[in-house]
DNA sequence: TTGAAAGCGCTAACAC
DNA sequence: GTGTTAGCGCTTTCAA
């Protein structure tokens, strides 16, 4: 193995030297530099992760929770995972995975033996019991997701609130008069994560802002709740004539039981969804839709991190606009009779 | 922070004591272990991740390089990981994410600075450029697939060969007499991937062999296709009674296009799927189908990592046998007329 | 602009 | 069964 004090021999300078030349913390003539440059290339020199991590304290390694559980939609996660990892590469570290179901022993394992720098936690729940921790270990995090009580956290998500308001805002200037909500499953809910809460708030609030008569209603992420829902929403609204999914999974088949039910997207029902653009826009019928910004939202964590790394403020709270984009199954209301 | 040499102090032993006592590679007396297990409890003692590193040479960390692009399933990749982290979890080891992207020099750089002791490479292609470096190195690797010359190489997959053997078996057994394959986009045998030529030759062979008529169709992942496809089958061969798909998000669009064209599944056409579970079960009609073991991969490309870091000797290649379920999707030909 | 040298915290000979 | 100690390869004072 080819050490640092190879290359300083080699290149005819002392091991601090190309050290600093190295991290660029202090400057070297440039004809010193070129010298260990070209030492470094023709012995093939690699720094030693470990022996740097030990003597400078840092590992250059973040580490990544991910969320793995029913309701969470994959490709999500995946895209967030590979963005964060893009990312990180890009600032010259690199990422660690680890599962939710480590729980807080992994997180204070991987703090305190030095493993990461430091954390990016996603699917944070409203009472996360994580958040003491992170609020106590000695290292910074960032949280992907909205607890109940953020302070003293630093915290990124789409604002799902705003996301809510544009569905119900679109809505109502294509002429909607009577919209309805379907959310996540009823267990989403009760887990308390907070963003189905916020859509639903925000939803709500931009449809009565505009008079419009509006309902909420969760349901489950299966070919059946889908049926049954748009049956039900058929008996119990006939006036009905927009609709905003938020839950993935559902998109497709609601919009295929309200067309089986007779109802033609967007002619008689107007569909606007919370999803990633890459599913809207491959769809059958494509959806307008909010999108859900993975790879920006993995990407403005990681640079968080850094600067919190580098000892600069950042802001406890950063919540990204929504993005509407109208596709095809949103369309003006006809009013008919 | 707490070190080794408090612990020590603490509990009365010497540091290497303490040391083995964690690591056991020497015998520690029942009452000196107790003392040190309690001095680490009640100092709260993490021995440093980057100081281990150094003196062990040993990371305890593996790499997992996770494609990402067009043509791969995401959930597959997802489930893969998921899995390759829990069982390195149980091994005491951790795992860095990398993506394809990086390239041979991303593998190259966390091998050559120590920063992993092993890796795991997934979506290796026929002639994969990542071949000749993963010989060369110096710390072991598994691939989850086959290469075309996979000497000096440990790999493992799904036998895919013997799946599409298993499709047209139960194809057969059925009483269906023409059989199609529709598989993968055109691109994915392009590039050689490997896999998508075992599963038609695994087909091709079983239905020959059965006095079967078969066909093999590449077919790319849209529902337009999947329409098209659909039309071009029963136009060119309407004594069609039996069909595979090798293509995850092909195949519900592909029922429903038969479903469209007046053809009811199974009745009048049976399909047999390689996807996963998960999917098979969660379609409107459950889909007899051969899992992608994406969970006993990953467990086991682990096991295999772990042997070899241990030095002992592991097989080149690993094939698990396919497993076929019969759901709704397939059943006995009836034959009219 | 550069060098010398003292650690960083741990492991694993080696010695008893 | 346990202790002593010399590194592991790098960073970073301190000194020039």
């Amino acid at each position: 193995m080819v050490k640092i004090t190879d290359v300083a021999q080699h290149a005819g300078v002392s091991p601090s030297t190309v050290s600093y030349a190295l991290s660029g913390k202090r400057p070297i003539s440039d004809e010193t530099r070129q010298r260990i440059e070209a030492s470094i290339r023709e012995l093939g020199y690699r720094p030693h992760a470990g022996a740097r991590a030990l003597a400078s304290s840092r590992s250059n390694v973040l580490a990544l929770v991910i969320p793995f559980r029913a309701g969470i939609h994959v490709p999500v996660v995946m895209q967030f995972a590979v963005s964060v990892v893009t990312t990180a590469r890009q600032h010259d570290h690199d990422v660690l995975l680890l599962t939710q179901e480590e729980g807080e022993e992994g997180l204070r394992r991987v703090a305190d033996t030095a493993l990461v720098d430091a954390l990016i936690v996603m699917d944070v729940q409203l009472h996360d019991a994580r958040l003491p921790l992170l609020r106590a270990l000695d290292r910074p995090s960032v949280l992907i997701g909205f607890p109940a009580e953020p302070e003293g956290l630093t915290c990124i998500d789409l604002d799902f609130e705003a996301a809510g308001g544009a569905c119900a805002a679109h809505l109502a200037e294509l002429g909607h008069r009577c919209v309805a909500l379907v959310g996540s499953p009823p267990e989403v809910y009760l887990r308390e994560t907070g963003f189905a809460q916020r859509v639903a708030h925000g939803f709500t609030a931009a449809a009565r802002e505009r008079g419009l008569t509006s309902m909420v209603y969760p349901c489950e992420s299966t070919r059946a709740a889908a049926r049954a829902m748009a049956e039900r929403l058929l008996r119990e609204h006939p006036e009905l004539t927009g609709l905003m999914v938020h839950n993935e999974p559902l998109v497709q088949p609601l919009i295929d039981a309200f067309r089986e039910l007779g109802l033609r997207v967007p002619d008689d029902l107007s569909v606007v969804a919370i999803c990633p653009d890459e599913q809207a826009e491959q769809a059958p019928v494509p959806i307008t839709s909010v999108a859900i910004p993975s790879a920006e939202i993995g990407a403005e964590a990681v640079g968080l991190l850094m600067r919190k790394l580098d000892g600069l403020p950042v802001p406890g709270a950063t919540l990204l606009p929504p993005r509407l984009t109208r596709r095809a199954t949103t369309t003006r209301r006809t009013v008919s009779g």
